[in-house]
DNA sequence: TGACTTTTTATACGTACGTACAGATAGTTT
DNA sequence: AAACTATCTGTACGTACGTATAAAAAGTCA
């Protein structure tokens, strides 16, 4: 992939050629994220997306590289940030004392949620795609690269108030809150459908029963061992 | 689709055409059904069904129809036992009386854990096709209705035990425990790696965390309302 | 045996795909 | 202005896809 302009010393507000090149690049990455979002890795094309982006073909290839690294890209993009969101919340949580089971769940969950529920359409459309694509085994050696050491650190701090639990039971334990919480985005439809009447649409409006849940759950199941 | 031999009337002992097309047609299915687990609609092509039921092109299309068709085939051909083995369980538990949560819980998670340990490659297959295929939109419409009416016994079972639960708060916790009942089969390799050493593959003995994580989730959120 | 149906083969059609690339365009630098 | 580079356009290549179908093969039944 032919990658723009490694160069680091340019200004933002420049309407030369760089910052041309990286709007594009922005356009094309977010009709990405966007479809891919909507319909999954396979079901998308290249045309497709150069059709979202107002782009022509060759430029998706241009500043995107292969399929594959496309995908990756737009996945790994707002990754960082969701870390980083969430260890400031965790890191509030150890400055603050008093730790409770309930708050690192919603340390974890809350960040999320929050993208999710945004009215940026791009960030809605990534917490989309995650909860699309995270169970995948097709790029999950990448996306575990991902996500992972965020987990490892609330697994590590769920730890200190169950020193006892082995290692695949907390494991355990926050795969399925991850599950959960990725099914509040994934599965709204199907909430809706069996509430048989009308269901909010924004994820937020599930935190306290999801934080609920999660926080019951890994409670009753870390509890005996 | 040129749907064989509607007739009810043959012996299933019978070798001759008749016997031989049914024998055929569960070949492509069960192909199709491990092909569609591993990778998912849109990656499979039916080349690759055909080569993986070792017939040729045409057959797939004479006795699967369209790719649709013979996707939503496969789906609901397992269906119908899931739903009569969760029902059961369902009605052993009223007849004896005494329910707790935890029981209805058990008894909506335990077949599935169940199929997903088997032996026989085809169920376990099966099983991850839906821990793959259910939470996406494509097929949903048609997934919904093979899954929701056990999902609604299931809802008012526990509506017993919380009667004063919304219809939202019900179809959400449900909602969550499916999810977390599929993340077992769908994120084994996730919870492996999160453990830092050797985790079962077999669903089963993730039964009882998983059945006190989802009951305790369930009567943490519903426990307010 | 010979008409009839079901099943299987082999092949073809039209389309869409991912990718590559030559050349045009536009902005930058000397 | 001229050389240069980044960006963009247009097009083409080879492949794979889903589907349809004519004809052959296999089995059934009068």
């Amino acid at each position: 992939m032919p990658q723009p302009q490694e160069n680091a010393d340019i200004s933002p507000t420049t309407d030369g050629r760089l910052a041309r090149g990286e709007a594009t690049r922005e356009r094309v990455l977010d009709a990405a994220e966007r479809c891919f979002a909507a319909k999954g890795f396979e079901a998308v094309s290249i045309r497709q997306i150069a059709a979202e982006a107002e782009v022509t073909l060759g430029v998706v290839g241009f500043h995107g590289g292969s399929k594959e690294e496309l995908f990756m890209t737009v996945f790994s993009r707002r990754a960082a940030t969701l870390h980083d969101l969430r260890m400031a919340a965790l890191r509030n949580l150890i400055a603050r004392g008093d730790m409770q089971l309930r708050d690192i769940v919603d340390a974890y969950l809350t960040p999320y949620l929050d993208i999710a529920s945004r009215g940026d359409p791009q960030w809605r459309a990534y917490a989309q795609l995650v909860a699309r694509e995270v169970a995948r085994d097709r790029f999950s050696d990448g996306i575990r690269e991902l996500y992972d050491p965020t987990a490892r650190a609330f697994i590590a701090q769920i730890k200190t108030l169950h020193p006892s639990a082995d290692a695949t039971a907390l494991a355990t334990v926050l795969t399925l809150t991850v599950a959960s919480m990725l099914s509040i985005v994934a599965s709204q439809s199907r909430i809706a459908g069996l509430s048989d009447g009308p269901a909010s649409d924004r994820p937020m409006d599930y935190r306290e029963m999801l934080i609920d849940f999660c926080t019951g759950g890994i409670q009753q199941a870390l509890g005996k061992g």
